[in-house]
RNA sequence: GCGCCUGUAGCUCAGCGGAAGAGCGGCGGCCUUCUAAGCCGUUGGUCGGGGGUUCGAAUCCCUCCAGGCGCACCA
C-alpha cells in the first residue's frame, strides 16, 4: 500500500507517459524529491534508447500539476520535484487519518493465529523465549494493524519427561537432596521448593507475570495432555505402521525426510510423541476457524517447519495456511566470553534479569531491531552501558520534544498548507512521513517487523534535524509547522506501539 | 554427508534487480532561542573469493571458502 499523494502522483504520471511509472526516493537530495527508472524499465521492451524515452518522459511530467521541474539524469532516470501545494495536500492526508495512517493495508480480513514462545514451563522466561516473544508479538500487532484478526496463543508440554524431570527436582530440593543430574539446577528451583504443591503451576503464573511485563498478552494457553486425548480419533485417518513395538506414520508419502514415531514402544513408555500432539494441535487450530496457523519458532527448530508442511498435507489442508516463522538464535556473551544457555544448569540469563538491566523498552527494542535470519549477539556487561546510547531513546525524545511543542501551543491553529516554500527539512520530513504506509505493508508480508524501529528512526532523524532548524511556535509557518509535527508525533507513536515500546510524553 | 541461516565501514547491522547506507566508535565544532537524551562537519568499504544471467548485480543463478544451527522411539 502506497501514501495516497504518493499513488495519485504516481498515477497522474503514468497517464501522462502511457506507461507504468513507479517512484523512488533518490537517497541524494540533488536526484530530486523522487524519481523514476520507467525510462529504464521501458527500453529494452520498447526498443529505444533509455535516455531518449527519458527525456519524453520528463516532457511529459512537466505537464503533471504537482511536478515543478524534471530533468533527466544518469542513464535514463527522471527527477522530479514538486510544488508545495503538493506537500500541503499529503500533510492534510496524513493529518486526517492520524494514527490510523498506514493502516488496513490487509486486501481480506484474516483470523490469524500467532502461536509463540510455547517454552515448557520447567523454568523462568529466557532471553532466547524472549526473542521468539518479541519477533512473534511484533508481527501480530503488524498484523492487527493491516486489519487482520489476531489470537495469540501460548502452547505447552504439562505432562512430558521435561516436566517430570523439572517436579523430580524441585521434589528434590524439598527433601534437601540435589537434583538429578538430568534435572533443572538453577536457584528458581530452590525457590520453588520453599513453596508447597505442584510447582507447575506456579512456574506458568510467573512466565505470564513476565511475558505481561515484557507486553506480551496472551489470549489463550494450549495444553499438550488435552489435545493427546483427542489422538485416537485422528490415528485411524493417518497411514500408520508398527514397527519395533512403535506406531509410526509414513510422512515420507507426503514428501517428509523420514517416517515420524507418534506411540513410543512398550519399553518407553507406550506414550504419544510430540510429533503426535503437533497433528492433533494443527488439525484443531484450523477447525477453530483460523485461516492461518503461524508458529515462530527458533533456528534450533527448523526441522519443524518442513514438518509442519507434511502435517499440512496430510490432513489435507491448503500448505500456505501453515506459516512457520523462524528466528535465529541469540548468544549471550560475558566480557567478550560466550556463555551457554542451557535452562537445566541454571547458567542463563532471563528475560526478567534483562528487563531489570535495561528496561522493557530496550530488551524490546532491541531484540526486534534485528532481522529474524540475523544472529544476535547481546554482551551482558554491555547491555546495562548501552542505555544512555540505545537508539529507542532517541527516537523516544523525538516523540516527547513534539510533545513538549503541542502543549506549549495550546489551542494554536493545526493547519496542513504551507505558507510559504517549504524548507529542505520541511520536504525531507514530508517525504519521509510519506513512506510509511509502503514501508510497513512490506514489513507485514515479509513477516520483518525489524524495519518498524530502522525507519523510526529515519523519521527521529529527520525531525531532531527539521527541529534544529526551524522554530515551530512564533513563526509565519507555525500553522504548517504544527501540523508537521503532530503527523511526525502521531507516526513516532505508532511505530513504537508496532514494536512495543512505550511515547513518553516528557523525557 | 545432507538441509537451513549468515558473511556489506574498526564494531553492531539495514539495504535483497536500478545512482553503496545508518547507529556506535575516532577526530573537530554548536546551548541568552519550543527539551544539548539534540545538531553540524570529518574519518572510514576489492558489499567473503571466483564464474554466470542482465542495458544494469551487494541484491538473481552456479561454485568455492569461513562461521552458526539442525538432521532422535529429545523436547
Amino acid at each position: 500500500m502506497e501514501a495516497r499523494a504518493i499513488a495519485r502522483l504516481a498515477a497522474a504520471l503514468s497517464e501522462a507517459a502511457g506507461a507504468d511509472v513507479q517512484l523512488d526516493r533518490p537517497n541524494d537530495p540533488e536526484h530530486g524529491d523522487y524519481a523514476t527508472n520507467a525510462a529504464l524499465r521501458l527500453a529494452p521492451v520498447r526498443r529505444r534508447p533509455p535516455r531518449q524515452l527519458a527525456e519524453e518522459l520528463a516532457a511529459a511530467a512537466r505537464a503533471v500539476d504537482a511536478v515543478e521541474r524534471a530533468e533527466v539524469a544518469g542513464p535514463g532516470f527522471v527527477n522530479l520535484w514538486l510544488g508545495r501545494s503538493w506537500f500541503g495536500e499529503a500533510l492534510d492526508e496524513i493529518l486526517r487519518v492520524g494514527r490510523d495512517f498506514g493502516a488496513g493495508s490487509a486486501a481480506r480480513r484474516e483470523r490469524v493465529q500467532v502461536e509463540m514462545v510455547s517454552a515448557n514451563p520447567t523454568g523462568p522466561v529466557t532471553v532466547a523465549s524472549a526473542r521468539n516473544g518479541a519477533y512473534g508479538d511484533c508481527v501480530a500487532r503488524l498484523l492487527e494493524f493491516a486489519g487482520h484478526d489476531v489470537q495469540r496463543e501460548y502452547y505447552y508440554n504439562d505432562a512430558g519427561a521435561q516436566v517430570e524431570r523439572f517436579r523430580a527436582s524441585v521434589e528434590a530440593r524439598r527433601r534437601g537432596d540435589d537434583p538429578p543430574a538430568d534435572g533443572y539446577h538453577g536457584a528458581y528451583v530452590d525457590d520453588l521448593a520453599r513453596l508447597e504443591g505442584d510447582p507447575l503451576p506456579v512456574m506458568l503464573a510467573q512466565i505470564e507475570r513476565t511475558l505481561e511485563r515484557f507486553r506480551i498478552h496472551f489470549d489463550t494457553w494450549a495444553l499438550q495432555s488435552e489435545l493427546e486425548r483427542e489422538l485416537p480419533q485422528i490415528l485411524d485417518r493417518l497411514p500408520t505402521y508398527e514397527k519395533d513395538g512403535a506406531l509410526w506414520v509414513r510422512s515420507t508419502d507426503f514428501g517428509d525426510t523420514r517416517d515420524r514415531v507418534l506411540i513410543r514402544s512398550p519399553e518407553r513408555g507406550a506414550l504419544p510423541t510430540y510429533e503426535a500432539a503437533d497433528i492433533v494441535y494443527l488439525k484443531q487450530k484450523l477447525d477453530r476457524g483460523f485461516d492461518r496457523a503461524i508458529y515462530v519458532l527458533g533456528a534450533d527448530h527448523q526441522d519443524v517447519r518442513g514438518w509442519y508442511a507434511v502435517v499440512a498435507r496430510m490432513l489435507g489442508y491448503e500448505e500456505p495456511r501453515v506459516e512457520v516463522l523462524l528466528y535465529q538464535l541469540v548468544h549471550l556473551t560475558r566480557g567478550g566470553e560466550k556463555t551457554r544457555m542451557a535452562k537445566r544448569r541454571g547458567d542463563v540469563v532471563f528475560l526478567d534479569e534483562l528487563m531489570d538491566e535495561v528496561g522493557v523498552d530496550a530488551a524490546r527494542w532491541y531484540l526486534v531491531s534485528r532481522g529474524p535470519d540475523q544472529t544476535i549477539e547481546i554482551d551482558v556487561d554491555l547491555a546495562a552501558e548501552k542505555t544512555q546510547k540505545n537508539p529507542v531513546y532517541y527516537v523516544q525524545y523525538a516523540h516527547a520534544r513534539i510533545a513538549g511543542i503541542l502543549r506549549n501551543a495550546g489551542s494554536a491553529e493545526v493547519g496542513a498548507a504551507p505558507p510559504g516554500e517549504l524548507a529542505r527539512e520541511e520536504r525531507e520530513l514530508v517525504k519521509r512521513l510519506l513512506e510509511f504506509p509502503a514501508l510497513v505493508t512490506e514489513a507485514t508480508e515479509r513477516r520483518g517487523p525489524h524495519a518498524i524501529p530502522l525507519y523510526a528512526i529515519r523519521v527521529a532523524d529527520d525531525f531532531h534535524r527539521f527541529y534544529h532548524e526551524h522554530r515551530v511556535l512564533g513563526s509565519g509557518a507555525q500553522a504548517f509547522r504544527l501540523g508537521l509535527c503532530r503527523a511526525t508525533q502521531d507516526l513516532l507513536a505508532r511505530c513504537l506501539d508496532l514494536i512495543g515500546v512505550e511515547a513518553p510524553a516528557r523525557m
